[in-house]
DNA sequence: TCTGGGGTCCTTGGGCGT
DNA sequence: TCTGACGCCCAAGGACCC
């Protein structure tokens, strides 16, 4: 713990949801949920408007959609988040260059390795100063917290939402602690926090008090400790610029629970290419292959073999993939299947050679896919919800789940004629809901909704007024996919973008 | 009405070599 | 040769985070 309160954690308010607001002026002020669309999503990020009505982070889309029906429901476009996190997080490194991102949309920044600020005065004018950049750059508000350890910065940002800084001062940390709740804690979830309800601690004081002992009894020797610590205000744990990667994993949930055995092994191997895909582009292979299956009941087990060495080789991941299935009874149906690699290495040429010996030696049948992935065949009723809900990109691409598609209903009561994760395909043009488009005419908008051969367009782009709707024949020649448009600046001011630009 | 996807870290228990 | 302690690796599961 350092004296003066020069660790900041930045918490960007309601990220996904306050980037599709400030991409989409219509939905400016409203309820705007992103998740996943299909019957078993779950919501991402809620804006605060939705959280009025009692929706959050995690609750099933379908419940969502009861408690704020006429939210307006997106799915993740996450390239565009990523881009937007990118400009944040290099604001931050300009600020120090011990910068240690958690997310997309948070980050801790060690101000005094970037010699910004070494008392409370600078580091808070720091913090005020990063907000207003963060809001010239993006359009979007951020949280600042401002501590001298990096478990305070975060309760500090945590505090701030939305749009505040807090700075805790260096000697309050215990009093400021003490009466709130354990959950408040990080590592303290659902599990712990009733462990300890139970037993009669519901507050971090009462953490404090029960004593280092009493918390290892209760919870075991690393979280005890960790907890005890906490309670207390301390922590020293650097901020740490570079961490490596330990494990890369894909993982699908099915709209319809899988019970054909050899539509689970296909959709085991397209993982296993998909799975690769990742582990390649990360520039790492890795020992160990781990199966994931969720079963109709939410029980869920992995299954795991480890290598005599590090492989990229798909061949090498979709047999011991297949090989861990084999153990596996998948009888009553699986809701959910996975396939991850762990014990990464960095990517070397030997490796390569080191597998195919093994890999003769064990027979050799396995045949080579290339860097553009494998078009596994879909099994002939394709997963249900392969078109709404972005799972089962044709090839092996790490591809994001497809980026815009969406739905939008109700967001101004007029003109959005599509249902919830509806899109047209017709004459081969895709219109997935929520997705950028550039009409010749009318310029740059985004697909509201669609259906019976129609799509609707609400034309107006980052920094305009709400725009106007209008309804076009989904082959409309005159209408084409383009990409997101800057939320601020460059291009915001409506500037021409080259016809198909980002045509998908 | 159910409960995503991509991760990290910890615990437990078995096998094995010393 | 047997046994126990110990350390290490591996497999599996679970809690937690965003």
């Amino acid at each position: 713990m350092r004296a003066a309160p020069t660790i900041l954690h930045l918490d960007m308010d309601a990220f996904y949801a306050s980037v599709e607001q400030a991409s989409k002026p219509s939905l400016r002020g409203k309820a705007v949920i992103v998740g996943g669309l299909g019957p078993r999503g779950v919501v991402a990020t809620a804006s605060y408007e939705a959280r009025r009505f009692g929706v959050h982070s995690a609750m099933p889309t379908a419940q969502a959609r009861r408690l704020c029906p006429n939210g307006a429901y997106l799915t993740p476009r996450f390239r565009l988040y990523q881009s937007v996190s990118e400009r944040v997080m290099g604001l931050l490194r300009a600020l120090s260059p011990l910068v240690e991102p958690l997310s997309l949309d948070e980050a801790f920044v060690d101000l005094e390795a970037g010699e910004v600020a070494f008392d409370s005065a600078a580091a808070r004018a720091a913090g005020e100063r990063l907000r207003a950049d963060i809001m010239a750059a993006t359009g979007l508000s951020g949280s600042v917290g401002l501590a001298g350890s990096k478990m305070l910065a975060k309760v500090a940002s945590e505090e701030a939402k939305p749009a505040g800084l807090l700075l805790i001062e260096p000697g309050t940390e215990r009093a400021h602690l003490a009466p709130m709740t354990v959950r408040t804690l990080p590592g303290v979830g659902p599990v712990t926090g009733e462990h300890l309800r139970r037993a009669g601690i519901t507050t971090v004081g009462e953490l404090a008090e029960a004593g280092e002992d009493e918390l290892i009894r209760m919870v075991g020797r690393s979280h005890g400790l960790g907890l005890y610590r906490m309670a207390l205000g301390l922590d020293d744990r650097p901020v740490v610029a570079e961490r490596d990667a330990k494990s890369v994993s894909v993982e699908d949930t099915f709209d319809v629970d899988l019970h054909d055995r050899v539509r689970i092994r296909g959709e085991v191997q397209r993982l296993a290419d998909r799975c690769v895909g990742r582990l390649r582009s990360s520039g790492h292979s890795g020992r160990t292959i781990v199966l994931k299956v969720r079963r109709y009941d939410f029980s869920t087990l992995t299954r795991s073999e480890t290598l005599r060495g590090p492989t990229d080789d798909p061949g090498v991941v979709r047999e011991a993939a297949a090989r861990l299935l084999e153990g596996v009874d998948t009888t009553g149906g699986v809701r959910l299947l996975g396939v991850g690699v762990t014990g990464l290495a960095d990517y070397t040429q030997e490796d390569l050679f080191a597998q195919a010996e093994a890999q003769a030696e064990a027979e050799g049948g396995a045949e080579e896919v290339g860097p553009a992935g494998d078009p596994v065949a879909e099994g002939p009723e394709s997963s249900g919800g392969d078109a709404a809900d972005g799972a089962g990109t044709p090839d092996g691409a790490p591809a994001e789940p497809a980026g815009a598609e969406g739905a939008v209903r109700g967001a101004e009561g007029d003109g959005a004629v599509g249902t919830p994760g509806e899109a047209v395909i017709a004459l081969g043009r895709f219109w997935p809901a929520g997705s950028d488009v550039r009409h010749a005419v009318y310029g740059p908008g985004w697909v509201q909704g669609s259906g019976v051969g129609r799509v609707t367009v609400r034309f107006e782009r980052p920094g305009s007024a709400p725009g106007r709707v209008r309804t076009f024949k989904v082959d409309d020649p005159e209408l084409e996919p383009s990409d997101p448009l800057p939320l601020v600046g460059e291009d915001g001011g409506g500037g021409e973008r080259p016809r198909g630009a980002g045509a998908a």
